[in-house]
DNA sequence: TCTGGGGTCCTCGTGCTC
DNA sequence: TCTGGAGCACGAGGACCC
């Protein structure tokens, strides 16, 4: 017996099989690269594909069409461009997507607020609260797919069961633009058969593992033993057992606020030089910074990420004393931890990185004013860092007002001008 | 054909305190 | 005063997700 944690209403006689299978998981097809074919629908039927086109960039969204040459998500361009050299590559537009991801998210709201976004493009939705206004959950989720059709154009597929992890499993295999139910009483005999790795968690060195120990579908690993999982895998083998036995009490939640916010940049070539470095660090701080308060977030912590031309990948990381969101402020914090990075093991570096860590909403404005002072007084630069975080507010109004304006530290432009007279 | 970017979570080691 | 163990916080790294 599967058990959601939430209380059922009697099955009226009109019900089909889904009544009690509760539980959206809906998911878009091929998302970037649909939102791109609404502006370029002569790419429509075509192998086409949303990535960068450099030469270190990675395929992000395919066609089906593309996926019939074998081209996959984060699978090398080039790699792609060999197996169909004619590929139409499409840059990504990000804003486009966050729009689009938006609308999509507004129509399960007119649903049920019990909506739990996922990413960008997906998300889980408890419908058993809806059924007495829009019928069985079968029923919301083609209204669901056609609300978000006539909304935003799209193409979606929904999956519907009991709980999460089988609503998920169950849209990933009805895509493209289908609609999955996998009715509670049929949830082991759906999952049995299929191969181990489509339960959430099992990634390509646990699914290794798991084929090592002759472990190859969700019916076997159901069979294992909970307690000999835990002495083997850990806490998560029991995990695993419960979701391949169909069981996840996990409910549906709205999304929790974001713990950290990330930015990283591979180099078109390994930087060697730690000027040229320290350079690309200060971008990064203040694109962060610029992110973290377009967010109205503040970070209490900082980490640097560096990945060398052996792709070893290493991190250092510290806690602030007060909490930052000026780009000077983390660029001040970040260096000694890339210096110390740098001393770890001396390579070309292919990518750096900059996360601002427990981010959080200041509790007022005036912690993040008194917060700078604190990191002025350690840094002996009181007066400075207050013009830092006056200067980051003014040049936050700048962009508002005149998106392609180039008015930011003299550092940064100095670099960029750099680097396009070296790229041209 | 060779490995992006933005996230979360978990485990393990280490140092500190009681 | 010294020592060892438990508990905790934190940093580092890895695995996983889309």
């Amino acid at each position: 017996m599967i058990s959601t944690g939430r209380s059922s209403i009697p099955r009226p006689e009109w019900a089909d099989s889904s009544w009690d299978s509760t539980i959206l998981h809906i998911d878009m097809d091929a998302f970037f690269l649909s939102v791109e074919l609404l502006d370029q629908p002569e790419l429509r039927g075509l192998p086409a594909v949303v990535g960068g086109k450099s030469g270190r960039s990675v395929v992000t969204s395919p066609s089906y069409e593309a996926r019939k040459y074998g081209i996959r998500s984060a699978m090398p361009m080039s790699h792609a461009l060999a197996l169909y050299p004619r590929l139409a590559i499409i840059e990504p537009s990000r804003d486009k997507y966050s729009q689009a991801s938006k609308r999509i998210m507004d129509v399960l709201h007119d649903i049920t607020p019990n909506v739990e976004q996922l990413s960008i493009d997906e998300a889980f939705i408890d419908v058993s609260g809806a059924r007495r206004r829009l019928g069985t959950p079968v029923q919301i989720a083609a209204l669901i797919k056609r609300r978000v059709r006539e909304t935003t154009g799209l193409p979606s597929t929904v999956g519907v069961a009991a709980n999460k992890s089988v609503a998920k499993i169950a849209s990933d295999h009805s895509k493209p633009d289908g609609l999955g139910v996998v009715p509670i009483e049929q949830t082991q005999q759906y999952l049995a058969p299929l191969p181990v790795n489509v339960i959430w968690g099992v990634g390509p060195k646990l699914h290794q593992r798991l084929m090592n120990a002759d472990i190859h579908t969700v019916g076997e690993m159901a069979r294992q033993d909970p307690q000999r999982m835990r002495l083997w895998l850990g806490a998560i083998g029991p995990q695993l057992v419960a979701l391949a036995r169909g069981e996840d009490a996990r409910i549906v939640e709205p999304r929790q606020a974001a713990k950290s916010v990330s930015v990283e940049h591979t180099f078109e070539r390994d930087i060697v030089d730690s000027q040229q470095l320290e350079k690309y660090l200060l971008e990064l701080s203040y694109e962060c910074s610029r992110r973290m308060r377009h967010d109205g977030l503040v970070a209490w912590g900082l980490s640097v990420k560096v990945k060398d031309n052996e792709f070893s990948t290493r991190t250092k990381s510290m806690s602030l004393q007060s909490p930052a969101t000026s780009g000077a402020v983390f660029f001040q914090q970040a260096v000694p931890l890339l210096d110390a990075l740098m001393h770890q093991r001396w390579h070309p570096v292919r990518l750096l990185g900059l996360r601002a860590d427990r981010v959080a909403e200041p509790v007022a404005q005036q912690e993040v004013q008194e917060s700078l002072f604190d990191v002025d007084e350690t840094l002996q630069q009181r007066d400075a860092s207050q013009d830092w975080y006056s200067t980051d507010q003014i040049l936050d109004d700048v962009a508002k007002k005149f998106p392609s304006a180039a008015i930011k530290p003299a550092t940064l432009l100095r670099h960029e001008r750099q680097q396009r007279m070296s790229d041209g």
